[in-house]
DNA sequence: TCGACTCATGTAGACGTCTACATGGCTGGT
DNA sequence: ACCAGCCATGTAGACGTCTACATGAGTCGA
């Protein structure tokens, strides 16, 4: 934060220099610009000649300062490097393009502490809304978010009594859907694999919804990092009872589905395995998963169309719940006897 | 009829509404805000005090009016929504924020036109740098940039002769050391799996450096769609006389492999697979897969310092060749017979 | 007690663009 | 030939923050 050296500005060309060299003022050269036909034919090929001359380009924030837009909205996610924040994004993104905003992109890492901080650093780089991952959050970030007036939408997550608006999916009852799905076919001893419960409401949700569900069956709850070698892991330490393994995530069944192809254990004749999410592999993996469907592109989608309608209407945000769906495959089915 | 409008415009109050309440004027304010010990303990209280009651916001674009800056970078990514680029983007992101600067992104889809779209909407929302993927470029894109005046740096690709200071690797190095860790292992005849030619110059000049090598083996070339459903496809029409199949993508090989499984065709005991990415499942698939390790990374490391040094310093950009390395797994081995 | 000096604060732009209003020349209808 | 009205353009801020310079009050040493 030394060298604050202003090199930066060496002497582009301004709406003022381009008059002077078409001999007008800077109010025509910017009539010319914005409302081409409030100026006369002859001054008007006289400026493009000058901004050519000048190489002149727009001052962007020169722009914003007067209309006291950006046109520009952030998210904040606690990683890009998972399949479901990327796709959310690129959703986001797409969305957001079409209405004319851009995306600021910052990464919490799942720290509430780093996300207060990222989310300063966005507001105080003007972007006009933010969007975060989860309902629970820092205080300081929503106090933050009031303060500048800027709306606040949270994702993957909704929960109709949340204090700020929420464009997402019920984790609890996409839980119970996946948990369902196996109970249907016969299952009553399952072992549930998630990963770290803390600073993630949205597992913890899912866990919660399965602890609270009636008793005919009997979960086996395991706790392991959220990636390939996490569900690698599940497996190993996999209750023998068992005949069915939900985990919270496709990551993590994927990560198991391997082991147990390395194991030589059948699936899902000798043991079904289900995910969570619905990523981009899971129709292909041999055999293919069945799993949760959430509604990941849908509500990137929602979300900025949310944020826009709201900048550029006014019209207040209001929570939008998106449905899961259970999507049958070939990873599981009724437990062999 | 003096106006004295405490809270006005967008009722954000400013620096000047501050100085008013605490009974100083705004340049105390600013001071008292940058500069703390240029005012006096007793003045800076007051002025504390006047910021908690008006719930001043420092005005973002006024400072990066005044500064110049808005630190802020632009990155122009074919799609969020495939691993490769997502983690370029987590890597960039991490270190474009320890350096101060913000990361905005756009998609571009793969479309040329797109793309000079997105640059220009990002040169329009004031980023300082603009980050592309791949060498070539319309040629609009890259006026643009000059003429605004601001860095451009290509990435995912190296070559020693570009006109715009690249950060990558060599993808024709990649794909010949793809392409001789299989003959080494005795393979003649490969098929290669690829995405998409047409608008994809890393694509284009990994084929074009197999179509290079000379001749004791045979290449079978198959273009298909850049996802799992092309690497199965790919199977589909598997040239019977091959025993290796190279895939220019990760997520081709596992398509490939799924496939296979549900085939029942050993790997690599009866053909051999090899992907390109090194992505996270490849270590964990069943069996695991042998493929390039892209620095993808470093990558977005070494782009973000560059650019931030640049923009901090003056430092011209300069090009820097990463590399890539094969990562022997269980999916090839020498054909059998 | 006076001048030199320091310190805290105010004043007056500047940054680049936009826009409400002013100006002055021209047209046309009567 | 006169005035209304219009057209093209200029003028003068405004947006919010920063900063070089000016100002005035207080301090200190001789």
């Amino acid at each position: 934060m030394e060298s604050k050296t202003n090199f930066r500005r060496k002497g582009r060309a301004t709406i003022i220099d381009v008059g002077r060299v078409a001999g007008v003022s800077d109010a025509t050269v910017s009539r010319a610009l914005n409302k081409p036909d409030t100026v006369s034919e002859a001054t008007r090929q006289r400026i493009d000649a000058a901004i050519i001359e000048t190489g002149y380009v727009p001052n962007p924030v020169a722009k914003a300062m007067v209309s006291g837009r950006t046109y520009t909205v952030g998210a904040l996610v606690p990683t890009l490097d998972h399949a479901i924040f990327s796709k959310f994004l690129n959703a986001l993104e797409a969305e957001l393009s079409t209405n004319g905003y851009g995306l600021v992109v910052a990464v919490t890492k799942g720290d509430p502490l780093r996300e207060v901080e990222k989310a300063k650093k966005l507001l105080s780089m003007g972007v006009e809304g933010l969007i975060v991952s989860g309902l629970s959050h820092n205080e300081e970030l929503v106090a933050q978010a009031r303060r500048s007036t800027i709306p606040l939408v949270a994702t993957s997550y909704f929960q109709p009594d949340s204090h700020i608006p929420a464009v997402g999916y019920d984790n609890e009852t996409a839980a119970v859907l996946a948990a369902e799905h196996l109970i249907a076919l016969g299952h009553e001893k399952i072992a549930v694999v998630h990963g770290p419960i803390r600073d993630n409401d949205r597992t913890r949700s899912r866990v919660r919804a399965l602890k609270a569900l009636p008793q005919p069956v009997t979960f086996f709850y395991h706790e392991s990092s959220l990636d390939y070698a996490g569900g690698r892991e599940a497996v190993e330490n996999l209750p023998p009872e068992v005949t069915a393994i939900l985990c919270l995530s496709d990551v993590l069944a994927m990560g198991a589905l391997f082991k147990l192809q390395d194991l030589g254990v059948k699936v899902p004749d000798q043991l079904s395995v289900m995910g969570f999410d619905n990523m981009a592999a899971s129709e292909f993996t041999s055999p293919t998963l069945t799993t949760i469907k959430l509604p990941i592109t849908e509500m990137g989608t929602r979300t900025a169309r949310a944020i826009c309608e709201h900048l550029n209407t006014g019209t207040p945000i209001e929570s939008e719940e998106l449905q899961s769906t259970v999507v049958v495959r070939q990873s599981t089915a009724s437990p062999s006897r």
